[in-house]
DNA sequence: CCTTTCAGTGAACGTCTGTTCACTCAAGTG
DNA sequence: CACTTGAGTGAACAGACGTTCACTGAAAGG
């Protein structure tokens, strides 16, 4: 077995699920040194200390690893996300309450995000498409909340999606920042805030104001 | 010798050269199948068709050849964008003007770009750090190049540069998006413009109109 | 023409890789 | 209490890995 109290209190099962959790974050650790397509099984299974064999009995691959560590890093994430918007109505500015909350949970589940900012271009083709297709539903999402809350009428369903898309690829580009250099968390946070008014503020008068013309 | 004719009537030089040359493209193409740091130098060689040995003639490890690959990547970026600002007054439209020559660079330089944007965030630290050096360099320029053609008189200095780094992210998300699906080249180019237009003619009015409140 | 230079060779090293297999032995079960 | 299940073991494998070393042989240079 890995490590810890060998606790007789313990079931099966929960011995399983406690060794799983151990594999899943020495390749988060590992990963960080580098990327998932870098790691080996046997790294992973020295820092658990188990043997290498051991790692089969919890995941096939380190692909599918890989896939596991996008499901659970998108879960934590969409579960921000919906306290993010259930709340948004409170903030007097959606920016000023929503970007901190953001940054908050980059900071609390860095190695997460870095995972995703890594396999989302380098990762194991697999792994990137999961990366991908989460992020395209909350951009989905995000364009049925911009919608239903009527923030942009002048827009068309096809130019709300791509307002919605702009603004989520931002965020990603920040959130890349903060977990990058989380020593500058306070200035990168306020530039990205300047930078969303910036888009938001132009953004939400585009359609109306400026039909064609050069910029 | 790597292969292609003995031609007598090359120079050793020109050979060294054309050694170098295979192998830089020998991890181009290897790395576009996972990346820079999941590929062997062994591989390397082998695909070049030279014995694991000679690579140490051209590069001292697998990290010093990333380097050489961002800075030959960089360098024909740079000219591209020369291209562009020096005939960016001559369009009626910056945005239709320059996104098509952008869009055609990554298309005829597929494999540096796809490089530079899996290196970028998976890379060794060394690698992302020359890459985000050369983005940080091109930023500013764009910043100088906005605060001469007075394209942006209301804002400030800093608020100058953060557009910059606005457009510039962006324009790498764009580019990510045509290396990862060429296919849709047309379509991304298209939303990418009208997501520019949104970004920069908001953008443009912001400060004066809008200088605190809430989106 | 003789000497130097150096890109590329080929063998050898110790180490690490993924995967197989038969195994143990404690927890779960009827 | 006897029986099954299955997480973790440990040896073994064939192959790939980075790096070393002494080497070859043709081009470059005096």
């Amino acid at each position: 077995m890995a490590d810890g109290p060998a606790d007789a209190s313990e079931s099966r099962a929960e011995r399983k699920e406690r060794t799983r959790r151990a594999i899943l974050d020495a390749a988060l650790a590992l990963a960080a040194d580098s990327n998932l397509a870098a790691i080996s099984l046997r790294q992973v299974a020295k820092q658990v200390g188990v043997v290498p064999t051991a790692f089969y009995r919890h995941f096939g691959s380190l692909e599918l690893l890989g896939l596991a560590l996008v499901d659970e890093s998108f879960r934590s994430l969409r579960l921000m996300l919906l306290d993010v918007w259930r709340h948004a109505p409170e903030y007097r500015d959606f920016i000023d309450g929503s970007l901190p909350i953001v940054a908050q949970h980059v900071r609390e589940n860095r190695s997460h995000y870095a995972f995703i900012a890594r396999e989302r271009t380098a990762g194991p083709p697999r792994v990137r498409e999961a990366i991908h297709h989460e992020i395209a539903l909350i951009t989905r999402e995000l364009s049925t909340d911009i919608a239903r809350t009527g923030a942009a009428e002048q827009y068309s369903t096809h130019d709300i999606g791509l307002l919605s898309d702009l603004i989520v690829s931002f965020v990603v580009t920040m959130a890349e920042r903060l977990v990058e250099d989380p020593d500058s968390e306070e200035r990168t946070l306020a530039e990205a805030r300047t930078q969303l008014r910036m888009l938001l503020v132009g953004a939400l008068n585009w359609r109306s104001r400026e039909p064609g013309g050069g910029a």
